[in-house]
DNA sequence: CACTTACGTGGATACGTTTTCAAGCATCTC
DNA sequence: GAGATGCTTGAAAACGTATCCACGTAAGTG
């Protein structure tokens, strides 16, 4: 009664066929319309399902899409998930799935077991540096980077791996990749090299396109846009008479950064740019550290739900009120950030979109050299901004 | 350049061995020293990694493990999730991930996708019934039921399919099952069929255990303490002055809703029994149409994290203040519980624990029907509620 | 009618691995 | 010293599929 499954050369003889035929009926190829039916009615009667280890092992490929996210507790990143499901179902694809925790080598570990598995389309919010993604896709991978592009392998005196106390405040080393992002109308033929890309940093990219940065891997990408939102929060903010902004980041901001620094203009006051790495705790950490450390300030834009999530517990135990003491406004537009007393102000962007596009993406790469795609991204205006008091 | 990766073949030619050799001295086999030593060198030197493809097929089984839940933008599923991803990694194992969206069909779908993919262990947030289930188990998969267990196999007369606006409310016509769950000690040697089995209703399973009612499909699962969560709740509203409680429940709440009906007692309110399907916007109905239609009752549960945020959406839109009007219990423990106007008091569950447990029993599944287990909820006391006013 | 063309078909091969089996060889035991 | 025992080893056989190729047969063309 426990039989195995049939399997191809059962269908073959049931249906006093070759296997050959069989196969092509199955995938599609031409056979006479009788052949085709009669094989057709011997498949599902016996239920035979072919075995995607055969066909996987013969076409030497896996054919599922690898899916790396930072963190599935972050519901941005849930909906992202959401989103690469819903179109690789309808593309009949599974999807292996990878939690990095924003951590590099655990990045790598993912990226050699999707090469082990022969899975050779991956979608990933990237977490370790272009030398961490340059063997995937040197092997052969077809990768598309989501909300996120590796950040620049590290100078020779690298100075990742202290954690110092798992907050780290200062300059961003990689602002070159990301004010390449921020630029469009590239010319293809340009250099291969780090060069300086011409255009003034006011120019207006709007629908940013092209290989992007991530050219510099030869991977497209589905990004947010990071610019205008940020632009926009900040212009918001400053609107209102805030001066004293700050930016509390995660890991992978260089983008949002980037723009935070060039919409608040030339004189960065360094101490109100923190960052934390992805974990809940230092989120709040970095929060709380920032509202300490300068009690002057009046606005943060938090860099994420996570970090806006911080925010505003720091916020509260430090008896902060939001937003007569300070304005907060966060990045996603999360279920919750309605909920919250006030209802938070945030950057909206389209997770689910970005997954579904970015499915999209590493599916049909065979058109070569997918074009790069950016979304909008819209600045929600609810609560918890307020004047400077 | 590009050459295709190196095969077992390859190394064997390079250290002068058969490929036999080769493979014993990666699988741990055994092998004299210089030849292991020999092995391994040519092998790291080649940067040669084992294809799962060629051993899967050897062996008919992919041996990574399957994972399907109902919704990732549910936090709760996240949380569940991470905690399968990290057992799964520290076992080196894969995990392919579907999203049901609580809808038999797509589960179904997603089970046939899985076996196609020879994925032969997979932990199941189930959607569909017993009757879903019954082929994949029947085909040998080993599966493990998380945070729920399948709902009986609907009788002849099968009610569902239709959807009256999303919304149904009325009686569940699981209680057999989500009864049987609540008792332990149940004799393995009792009979199989769904006859009712012995013991009151006013037995104490604390621990409950055992084969549990997927008995009846011989399936593992890991749960949380609905029973005592529920019960919790319930009398600590009850010690508030409560009468007129509510219970706000989702797909797949068999057993929460069993237990609050036990809770409140004999004659229950079925008005204050409503149930959405697993949407938002069917939650934010459910949970609209409940405050509406009985402005009588004081308090309401809420037997999920989404059914949560849709009670304290629908009731700031109809002016009912929480917990002055009304009080609110939500079942798990989101991060944004606490952000919430009032912080929410819960019902926490360990969703990652669960998860990992899941794993843990998907994966050593050797040990022959390992035991089923629950783990323990908790009520955390927020601002949610008041004193009936 | 002879020749080509097109198409439907089945046998055979390859994909990369694990595992069985028997053989080779050294060591141990009586 | 002869037989038994243990360990290491390589050849070979699967696993289930897709695809190449050659072989037919039928239709189209001169």
């Amino acid at each position: 009664m426990e039989s195995r499954r049939a399997t191809i050369k059962d269908v073959a003889e049931a249906a006093g066929v070759g296997v050959a035929t069989v196969s092509r009926v199955l995938s599609g190829g031409s056979a006479s319309p009788q052949t085709r039916e009669r094989v057709l009615a011997v498949a599902a009667q016996l239920d035979y399902r072919p075995s995607a280890l055969g066909r996987n092992l013969r076409q030497r490929r896996t054919g599922g899409i690898g899916l790396l996210v930072p963190d599935l507790t972050d519901t941005f990143y849930g909906q992202l998930a959401e989103g690469v499901l819903a179109c690789a179902r309808s593309a009949g694809e599974p999807v292996v799935l990878g939690s990095t925790g924003d951590d590099p080598e655990q990045e790598a570990e993912l990226i050699g077991m999707l090469l082990e598995q022969s899975v050779d389309r991956v979608i990933a919010v990237p977490a370790g540096d272009t030398d961490t993604w340059r063997p995937a896709i040197k092997a052969g991978m077809t990768v598309v980077f989501a909300d996120r592009l590796p950040t620049m392998d590290t100078p020779p005196h690298a100075p990742g791996d202290t954690r110092p106390g798992g907050v780290w405040s200062g300059g961003v080393e990689n602002a070159a990749i990301a004010d390449l992002m921020l630029l469009d109308g590239l010319s293809p033929a340009s250099g291969i090299g780090p060069q300086d890309a011409a255009g003034g940093p006011t120019s207006r990219p709007q629908e940013a396109s092209g290989a992007s940065a991530s050219r510099m891997l030869d991977v497209p990408s589905v990004l947010a846009d990071d610019r205008t939102g940020i632009r926009t929060a900040v212009r918001y903010l400053r609107g209102l008479g805030h001066r004293r902004i700050a930016y509390l980041g995660g890991p992978g901001h260089d983008r949002r950064v980037a723009a935070f620094r060039e919409a608040v203009g030339a004189p960065v006051d360094e101490e109100l740019v923190v960052f934390a790495t992805g974990s809940r705790d230092s989120a709040y950490a970095a929060a709380s550290g920032l509202f300490q450390s300068r009690p002057d300030l009046t606005a943060v834009v938090a860099g994420g739900n996570v970090l806006g999530e911080a925010a505003v517990l720091a916020a509260r135990e430090l008896d902060l009120r939001v937003p007569r003491d300070v304005s907060l406004v966060m990045y996603d537009d999360v279920p919750w950030a309605e909920l919250c007393s006030p209802p938070l102000t945030v950057i909206a962007q389209p997770g689910r979109d970005i997954g579904y596009r970015a499915a999209e993406l590493v599916l049909r790469a065979g058109g070569r050299r997918p074009r790069s795609v950016v979304l909008p991204t819209e600045l929600i205006v609810r609560g918890s901004c307020g004047p400077r008091h």
